[in-house]
DNA sequence: CAAAGTTACTAAACACTGTTTAGTGCTCAA
DNA sequence: TTGAGCACTAAACAGTGTTTAGTAACTTTG
């Protein structure tokens, strides 16, 4: 059975060869330039060799956004050492929006693309990210059982908390700020996390 | 002259009329299902004669971006009648959301298309649109004036609060609340509107 | 070890985009 | 009436994702 392992073995490691031109393209090119033709040209094969590892262009896309959803997970982790759940929740969106602005990129993959979201649930992608949205979650609740808060309503203010990180952070990568200038957006964006961690104060 | 005004008015209503078409394509089938060929199928002209009235497809996205802007300035409309700040500005907070909860599309295509914003500054979409935010940084301001908030800091607090709305619309939008059931979602995006109009009265 | 079967791969095509080119026939001013 | 300009289009080009048909090498089998 060993040449079926060797086989086995070999067809992982052209998939994950794929999955690496495709990352180093988006990175390079951004989505707009990752298509199956420069993938093919970039590890020396035929485009239609790709579609032997990969049914389509989506499955590719989703691979990618498994990575984007590690990387936000990595950038993430240092919060979890927090012991106090209020400086944890607060160290926690700092790098949740702090992940944002620096890789674009991966964000808009994660939280901006039109992506065929209806098969994305059934994905590892999908279980990673909520992995992390729960250690968010359980944040503001062992904020809440710790009386932070006078709300107790753990969900709508996790969630309200997100909206704004997630406008935040979107607003930048589509380019949507550009009434204000260029050196100004980054300090305006640190004012409103600021802001935004004293109103969380009052709940 | 008459003749070249006739001209002129000719070419205006073809312009329109191929506007008009993609306005219908663009509801019927969103974006991906708009293209050139198909609004020239729906006029009954050839593909090329797009190109004698619009210089190429962007263009014609610049117009239906400016039929957004303006849709959503009419929604917003019936908050610039109240008289008290705080009042407008909550109700100009709803409405937003109301806007983008009801027309996803129009609201993806203003705020969440990876459009070239470089270019989107000189329509008059842009200028429609800044107006639009200009009143809404006013009202902000008149509550300011008014002494609404403790703080005075009127830019960061629009900003703050846009970011929410924003943040709340997007994630309906893109079909990033998939971790809540359906019919929790618009009282969930309730509810947090609810919590964040709280957490302004305490600024 | 040779024949047969299986696998990995690719050239070329297909279908679909946006866009351009090279006309064609009609309108209109002189 | 005639020549210039105009509106329009068929056909092509270039770039996508994807499929098909075939080849050559590898692996199994008799």
């Amino acid at each position: 059975m060993s040449i079926a392992e060797r086989k086995e073995r070999e067809k992982a490691e052209m998939r994950s060869l794929i999955l690496s031109a495709a990352h180093h393209i988006f990175k390079e090119k951004g989505y707009d330039g990752l298509n199956i033709r420069s993938i093919a040209e970039r590890i020396e094969y035929s485009p239609a060799t790709i579609y032997l590892y990969y049914k389509d262009k989506n499955e590719i896309f989703y691979a990618l956004q498994y990575e984007a959803a590690a990387a936000k997970r990595d950038h993430l982790i240092p919060a979890a050492g927090i012991e106090d759940p209020w400086q944890r929740l607060i160290e926690f969106g700092r790098l949740y929006v702090d992940f944002g602005l620096k890789h674009p990129d991966w964000y808009d993959l994660l939280f901006l693309t039109r992506a065929p979201m209806e098969h994305v649930e059934n994905q590892e992608c999908w279980t990673l990210g909520m992995a992390t949205h729960s250690f968010f979650v359980e944040t503001v609740q062992a904020c809440v059982d710790a009386r932070y808060f006078k709300s107790t309503d753990t969900q709508t203010i996790a969630y309200t908390l997100w909206c704004h990180a997630h406008g935040l952070v979107s607003l930048f990568v589509r380019e949507r700020m550009r009434m204000y200038p260029p050196e100004q957006r980054e300090e305006l964006a640190r004012k409103s996390f600021a802001m935004i961690v004293k109103m969380a104060e009052g709940l």
